[in-house]
DNA sequence: GCGTAAGTTTACTGATCGGTACATTTTGTG
DNA sequence: CACAAAATGTACCGATCAGTAAACTTACGC
């Protein structure tokens, strides 16, 4: 097998899908995009549905790394890390091509809490916490399950803001938050 | 004229929106789901997206008449009913139905900024901004601006984490940041 | 109770949906 | 170079998409 073109296409998909959604993308659209012929996609997947969670767990992949090394270069210490998150998402959102949350798109198009491509999402979500709890444990900071939810509710909420609302600094204000909140929690 | 059918065509294709996404859901379902006659639907809107925008209409009265009020029955100074906003967002995730924000949802199915949804999407956020800051300004809070905004990006966040990661309670998460920005901006 | 407006059924349009069949061309490897 | 796997173009499938036409029935106001 030669699975370089099916990166290309998962890629590529990416791009299409993110811009235009899930449903109002179709597969003829994705063959013009991608410039990859229909016959080699249905090689490579079953089904669109397929071809999205593969795309979702590439976005998984890409995503997650980036926030985590942008937050390893911001800042030194772990409860700084926690912080950089914010000035991390800012960065994102001043990006030309930012179009919000895939992930929470995903599960607005595919509500159904027991759908693949739903779950797919919410293991997203949960990885990030997961990440999050260990940074707040190595900052030794008190109740880190509890403040690393908060951290994120702020994250999910400047996301959608950002997304949204394109007229204020979403990423600020929570970060203005999120002082805060770590604050409260170191000892 | 009739209103009465309209407003039973709004309402009903409302919940379909709600539960099924707008792309997903063709005129046929709704014809289905409301009994309502496809001819009648093409006599009061020109398009499914005069429809969807009606319906997003409906929602924002809905939905922004019955936070306020309830967070007035749960807290009698503004200050307080500022967080009893959390209250009332679990009370929300808790309903049988609940999946996520519609505005959300629909920002994300018509992403582009200049749509008519995306459009209808933000007016209903910046009210529920403005109402917010009213409330602060109220409650004598400092910086009531800033105050609103991030309480509204922990609801954001609760709203999002509640339909996406089904097991904690965002709600009461938020709630307990929310009294920390509370306070600080106490004097 | 009669006229009119609103709502209905049925059937249809052209376009697009996800997905497939098949024959042809390209490509990497021995 | 040769062979096989992979990718391609084209043409197609039945279903569904948003939206329309026309004839029929229901309901409301005078």
């Amino acid at each position: 097998m030669r699975p370089s073109k099916r990166n290309e296409l998962v890629q590529k998909a990416l791009d299409v899908f993110y811009r235009n959604g899930f449903h109002a993308t179709g597969m003829d659209m994705l063959v013009d995009q991608t410039g990859i012929s229909k016959t080699s996609m249905y090689k490579h997947f079953r089904t669109k549905e397929d071809l999205i969670i593969a795309v979702l767990r590439l976005r998984d992949e890409h995503f997650r790394n980036w926030l985590y090394r942008r937050m390893e270069e911001l800042a030194d210490t772990p409860k700084q890390q926690l912080i950089a998150m914010f000035d991390a998402l800012e960065e994102w959102f001043d990006e030309a091509g930012f179009k919000g949350c895939m992930f929470v798109k995903a599960s607005s198009e595919y509500q159904d809490a027991s759908h693949p491509i739903h779950q797919q999402s919410a293991d997203h979500k949960r990885m990030l916490e997961r990440h999050m709890i260990e940074l707040a444990l190595k900052a030794g900071l008190t109740k880190p399950e509890a403040l690393a939810r908060q951290l994120l509710l702020l994250k999910e909420g400047a996301i959608v803001t950002a997304h949204l609302a394109h007229t204020d600094n979403p990423a600020q204000d929570a970060k203005a938050a999120a002082v805060l909140l770590v604050d409260r929690h170191s000892e």
